[in-house]
DNA sequence: AATGAATGAGCATTCATTCAT
DNA sequence: TATGAATGAATGCTCATTCAT
């Protein structure tokens, strides 16, 4: 971000000016990792070479492999929150229409074009099921589509909606096709309480 | 974890002589090894310690690894399938009031008493979306309870359903307390359609 | 060899007659796994694969794997007896000339035709180097090829001829292209003292 | 055999900083182990316990098991060169007669003295017959000695003896005595056709 | 600060052999 | 007698981590 980043300073024996951006590095290595592998497939060794990176580098910079999972699931969530705030930007919510549609692309997306985002998600949550220190981490990540949906809608109802959408993720990344765009439009719409009409749309 | 917990067997005399109770035993150690520690947790020993068996009674029975992960989850999916039909014979669906109130008590234990078996769940559902081979006995999972709903509604809104009480369970276990009751109830009698009232008694 | 080996008694209940049939079966399935796996590849489930033959099979005839493999060697070199014998009646030998003609084919086709026995021959040699039992049995296989030679040859020169052959046939083998015959006949009609004509016709 | 036969090392500093010299410690064991226990026998716990080096060292500086085999055949091959450059200068080729009295000597003392090496060799060609990519490296051993008979000989005359010492040393090292010296002499002369005289000197 | 080298611990799997039937 | 079942003991290999530089 800074201007100063990587400066004319083209001194080749320097190997890094930025000593965080070998960490920042050897994370996003992680990632990509743990969305292609999954948890177990993230070794030091994956994440070096998926991140063209000396293996040691993937150890020097966190205590264990632990804290680079944690860094890496943190990050992700960063990641996620960013694209939340993208989205606000270019799209804001107007109507109770407006956001069901929106709702709709992003479950169909996530399935599609961002499955490796969602994966990286369930890794997450499954994850932090059996480890303590992540679950303030899955709750950041739950908490933000929530607290998103609370601009339009009622805590509870933003809750169930959120819910919603992260089972219609699920079934549909499981199953072998894409979910249904219309199947996926009246759940949510119903879920938002957006009128009785949109359920005839769709014969049910 | 105990290797010697059952005294009473007859002892020294190791060889057993029904393959297919062994080969049981093998499963059902594994499916308790996976809902305890994970997919990467379930190594050929992690699965002899729980069971009380040699390792290469582990590996003897099952052609590889895989193989014994694949049947694990199958195992998994044949009791989820009794347990929906033990379901069935207890409490038969009658209204849509009973259905409604069903649900929320299995998306309630499913987070508290069950929650081992729902952990075993989402392990199958991520292992299913990197291993193709698992992805039909997860699709059969779901399908399970999706079909249960179909006796009372209609195809889409069972699907939507199933989804949303995935997504709940989900949300539920990950978070630090158990599910709200009457949070699930509304949500779920919204999406079963069970009658606007509904929503006012949660005073959303 | 018996006539009354397989007569027709066609007790379907009965599972062999001969006791030593299936002893037979199991050493000559040991032969073809030795000969194409190489001794290390020769396990028990290998052996029964080859024979098909249950693997209890492989191991309740025979005290231990070395069992098996010292009496698959034996039979190999009965093998080998019974091909010079065959050698004798078909072509028997009379002249020098015929007898450096038959040698040179011997050679080549060693190499290819008969590749799968040499192997195997060359497999037990290098046993009985570090086995002492299977010394006799290697000396026995050298012996046979060389008491033929003792019929038209001198010993000391029957010998040094053996070790020729053993020579270029491994040579022979280990080359990419199978062995000149015109080279292994100069070499042979040498060794045989078979008279300088043999040499120029070479150009050596 | 014995691990902890250097007892003059530095100890406890069990971390070397030569990487180059610690993987020529390893061929140098895994050498030695397949001379002594054959190809079969060179697992990498064997190598270690003969090298006195960590088994995970044997892993390290080798991509597979295979890898090493094929670099501890290259050594072997290696070294009987520098053998015969030795050769050469402490007893350079003159006279027709000279050369068959070194060649005696070598194929003696490859029974006796040498053994080890020529036990290697022979490991060496057979698994050259069912590895390809061993086949290059045998070939080499095969040339070097062709090669150097080449300096007094025609190329297919060399080509015979190379193929004559072979065969002598393998049934050399079969049979229970080391060969008889006059023999051996006797057969080189031939090949080497050092002149009728050599024949009648033994008495064939 | 950064990294190649090194290693103890552990893994899936194979195997010779033994046992119960 | 013959064989499926069972198992202790390896084996090749991977990995998180530590250390020397």
């Amino acid at each position: 971000m800074a201007p100063s980043d990587q400066p004319a300073t083209p001194s080749r024996t320097r190997r890094r000016r930025d000593p965080d951006a070998r960490k920042r590095e050897v994370i996003e290595a992680a990632e990509r990792v743990i969305a292609a592998r999954g948890l177990e497939g993230m070794t030091h060794r994956a994440v070096a070479e998926e991140g063209g990176i000396p293996v040691a580098s993937t150890t020097y910079h966190f205590a264990t492999r632990d804290d680079l999972i944690q860094l890496a699931f943190e990050r992700s969530v960063d990641d996620f929150a960013a694209y939340l705030d993208a989205l606000d930007h270019e799209q804001p919510l107007t109507t109770l229409t407006d956001l069901v549609d929106q709702l709709t692309d992003a479950v169909v997306t996530a399935c599609t074009t961002h499955r490796a985002r969602s994966v990286l998600q369930y890794e997450l949550f499954l994850a932090a099921l059996r480890r303590p220190h992540l679950r303030p981490i899955a709750n950041r990540d739950i908490a933000l589509g929530r607290t998103r949906l609370e601009q339009m809608l009622p805590p509870n109802r933003a809750a169930a909606v959120s819910a919603l959408m992260a089972g219609l993720i699920l079934h549909g990344m499981v199953g072998t096709t894409p979910p249904d765009r219309d199947h996926v439009h009246a759940a949510l719409a119903d879920a938002c309480h957006l009128g009785a009409a949109s359920d005839a749309s769709t014969g049910n």
